[in-house]
DNA sequence: ACTAGGACGGTCATACTGCG
DNA sequence: CGCAGTATGACCGTCCTAGT
């Protein structure tokens, strides 16, 4: 038996000595910890190498995708965890290293990090990484093939493809209801009337361009993620579906997704407190948020205080020195005084007798003699000096405090009735400004919006006593036993640590209590939910997607919770889309990875239709676009004819086109705005921005904020310009299909092997 | 076209604080 | 003193815009 530590349980202390005395066993410890240290600098890494010193032991990288960016895209900086890696295989030279993942290497400069291999450096063929990895581009596929095999041959590399034999994929689309249709359509259009009102908010306030471009940024991303939640909460009621479905055909079913909406719903709960009428919905309080924060208002009048006059005398030394310029200004001939708008400081100043060395010697402004200095006055606006006698009327009370005189007094009510003006003006135009956004938000909160989908499933399947979740997160809503309302709980409670909620849950699915696992990235580390011969539960698993994961290694990491090896059965994979056309750009992405790995394809080809008929993040992708957008704007024919339209009726076509213009324009595609620097906006009024002509990722997040009819139709056209492509492509036999399997009917050796 | 820079959501490790 | 909960910050991945 090996004791196992957990090395982030541990002090930074050294891990042989008395006080913590681990002299053998094994040392776990995640990829954080690696890159952890304590505030006095005391690293984790440099404690492990401590305690390893000339250690012939064993190393193993597990899930060793995570350092995959040591070797970055040009353009960005390695990851600490990748360094982190490295250093460690530098520092331990004679340890044994294993590298264990279940997605390997998606891409050959995900291997950076994998320096035992010997594939480079000294004595290979490649000097370094980089030789390698350009080798392998410009190889391709075909070039990879040949390093895993010789990598194999050489006894360095085992493969164990768990058969996907038995699993089954099920792309299931589902359509939007009507109710949600609606819903769409709705939200739609108030993100196109925001962005109008937005626009002319910012113009109205003045707003700074760096401030703008900063609003336009958060906007379109708020976008995008607000549409997002919406296509997640549209598939809830299929998951119901599905999961209601599998129970009656006695199965079990784990949901997989990826965001959890827990800093929307903590959010909302520190906002309204912890009993709420309804589930907390994401995309509204998104979009609260965004309108609260960014919404640009006019500049805020200064406030006037009580003692506005002292403040302003105090506040005007600037009105002082202009004095004595102006006045200095006057001693030289006089050809710019009467230029300047000084009516009042003129007359004021004509009146007043020239007394140039008034500053040094204390005299009377008035009777312009300094005897009875004492009972000189001294103005805190313009500095002169007056006796209180000679005053009208006579200053009988002194103050000690800031007095000034009749002119300045006059001159600063003057002003404060000018200000006053002009306060006013700005509170109007600030109090108007203030009255649209609230008119705003209370148009958010009248939105019909769907609540956050992961509280909204469990509610569904029966509340948290029939669904384990298994997330990062802290707390939940729950409906309150009266079925009025909702509460929030920590998801932790007396019996269970917040370390071992995720363990806890897993085992009573697991144990077949709970018949639902809900899953996210957090809880994907090392959680297993396959259909265990060990485990009570021995269910077949529905592992329903309702998210797909960025990225294909996730993706693949996600499908492996549920299908691992010991099983008594395959689980059923449902990946679930909806039929926007906006967001098959994520089956798009992972499609490629997928596709790449080999894992759907290859895995089982008779599981339906391949995901990569998705992949549109192409150089056919790129032309297609680059076609649908010149069509559009009508420079250039169309090479197919839009869904809907007929090539015998021209005027369906144009129909179709403008209004595909105007769908690109509410979601910003088409400029219509002065966003640029003024010299381009002209240039720009009305037309595609160059970088978004290439740009197959932005159009189809952007598709996403339009409603559901335009969007899929623009899609539909657009899919088709890009299948006209690859067919074209295909016949002219220079398609990169990627591996294929070549069948012979008979296969002769020509030569004996070398 | 490509790069730089900023914002956000999510996860995790660590240090701090209050309570029995 | 140990324990649980909270605050903070680093890291990572993703997106957007502007500038060269």
């Amino acid at each position: 038996p090996f004791v196992v530590h957990a090395l982030n349980k541990l002090p930074y202390s050294k891990l042989d000595s008395k006080s913590v005395g681990i002299r053998e066993g094994v040392v776990f410890l995640t990829y954080n910890s690696l890159i952890a240290s304590s505030e006095k600098g005391r690293s984790r890494l440099h404690q492990l190498v401590q305690w390893c010193s000339n250690f012939d032991g064993l190393i193993i990288f597990d899930e060793c995708h995570k350092a995959k960016n040591l070797v970055p895209e040009a353009g960005s900086q390695p990851t600490k965890t990748g360094e982190a890696v490295l250093d460690i295989q530098a520092r331990l030279p004679e340890a044994r290293v294993i590298y264990c993942s279940a997605t390997g290497a998606s891409e050959p400069r995900n291997m950076g990090y994998m320096i035992r291999l010997g594939l480079w450096g000294p004595g290979t063929s490649f000097a370094e990484f980089n030789d390698f990895l350009a080798t392998m581009d410009k190889g391709g596929v075909g070039a990879l093939e040949l390093v895993a095999m010789d990598m194999k041959a050489r006894g360095m590399y085992v493969c164990r493809t768990l058969s996907y034999k038995g699993a089954e994929f099920e792309i299931v689309e589902v359509p939007l209801d009507s109710k949600m249709t609606d819903m769409y359509e709705k939200s739609a259009a108030f993100w196109a009337e925001l962005r109008v009102e937005l626009l002319s908010a910012a113009t109205f306030s003045g707003m700074e361009k760096s401030a703008s471009s900063q609003l336009w940024r958060l906007y379109w991303s708020s976008h995008q993620r607000f549409f997002q939640h919406i296509c997640m909460s549209a598939k809830v009621p299929a998951v119901i579906k599905l999961a209601s479905q599998a129970f009656m055909e006695d199965k079990c079913v784990v949901i997989g997704l990826q965001s959890t909406g827990e800093a929307r719903t903590e959010e909302a709960v520190s906002k309204y407190g912890i009993e709420l009428d309804d589930f907390v919905s994401g995309p509204r309080e998104l979009l609260l948020k965004f309108v609260e924060e960014n919404y640009p208002l006019p500049a805020m009048p200064e406030p006037v205080a009580v003692d506005g006059l002292e403040e302003i005398q105090r506040k005007r030394p600037s009105a002082t020195s202009e004095t004595s310029l102006a006045r200095r200004a006057r001693k030289v001939p006089k050809w710019n005084a009467e230029s300047e708008d000084e009516s009042e400081w003129q007359s004021e100043t004509d009146t007043e007798p020239d007394t140039e060395s008034d500053d040094e010697f204390q005299i009377c402004t008035i009777c312009n003699s300094g005897e009875d200095r004492k009972k000189l006055l001294q103005c805190s606006c313009c500095h002169h000096y007056f006796h209180s006698s000679c005053l009208v009327p006579p200053v009988v009370e002194e103050s000690g405090k800031d007095w000034s005189c009749d002119s300045c007094k006059e001159k600063t009510t003057e002003y404060l009735r000018a200000k006053e003006v002009y306060d006013k003006e700005l509170q109007q135009r600030y109090d108007g400004a203030l009255e649209r956004k609230v008119k705003i938000l209370n148009l958010i909160k009248s939105l019909d919006l769907p609540n956050n989908p992961l509280d909204d499933i469990i509610d569904q399947l029966g509340g948290p006593d029939k669904v384990s979740e298994i997330t990062g997160r802290r707390g939940m809503l729950v409906r309150s036993a009266g079925g009025k309302g909702v509460v929030y709980h920590t998801r932790n409670t007396k019996d269970v640590t917040m370390e071992m909620v995720n363990m806890h849950e897993k085992q009573l699915f697991m144990d077949g209590k709970k018949l639902v696992a809900i899953i996210s990235e957090a809880g994907s580390a090392g959680v297993s939910l396959q259909a265990d011969r060990r485990a009570l539960n021995q269910k077949r698993r529905v592992h329903i997607t309702l998210e797909l994961p960025w990225s294909a290694e996730r993706a693949i990491q996600q499908f492996g919770r549920t299908h691992r090896s010991n099983q008594a059965s395959a689980p059923e994979y449902r990946l679930l889309f909806t039929n926007l056309g906006g967001e098959r750009r994520f089956a798009s992405i992972v499609a490629k990875r997928l596709e790449s790995l080999g894992a759907l394809t290859q895995g089982d080809r008779r599981a339906g239709p391949s995901l990569s008929a998705y992949n549109y993040d192409s150089s056919y992708g790129k032309k297609a676009l680059v076609m649908l957008y010149k069509g559009l704007m009508e420079q250039e024919p169309l090479p197919v004819v839009p869904p809907g339209c007929s090539s015998e009726k021209p005027e369906t076509i144009d129909d179709f086109t403008l209004k595909g213009r105007a769908a690109l324009v509410s979601v910003g595609i088409i400029r219509d705005s002065i966003l640029g620097n003024g010299k381009d906006s002209a240039r720009i009024l009305g037309r595609i921005v160059d970088s978004d002509m290439h740009d197959v990722g932005r159009f189809l997040n952007r598709l996403l904020g339009l409603p559901p009819d335009i969007q899929n139709r623009l899609f539909e056209l657009f899919t088709s310009i890009f299948d006209l492509y690859i067919r074209n492509a295909r016949l002219e036999g220079n398609l990169d299909s990627g591996i294929v399997d070549m069948k012979a009917s008979t296969i002769e050796m020509q030569n004996a092997p070398k």
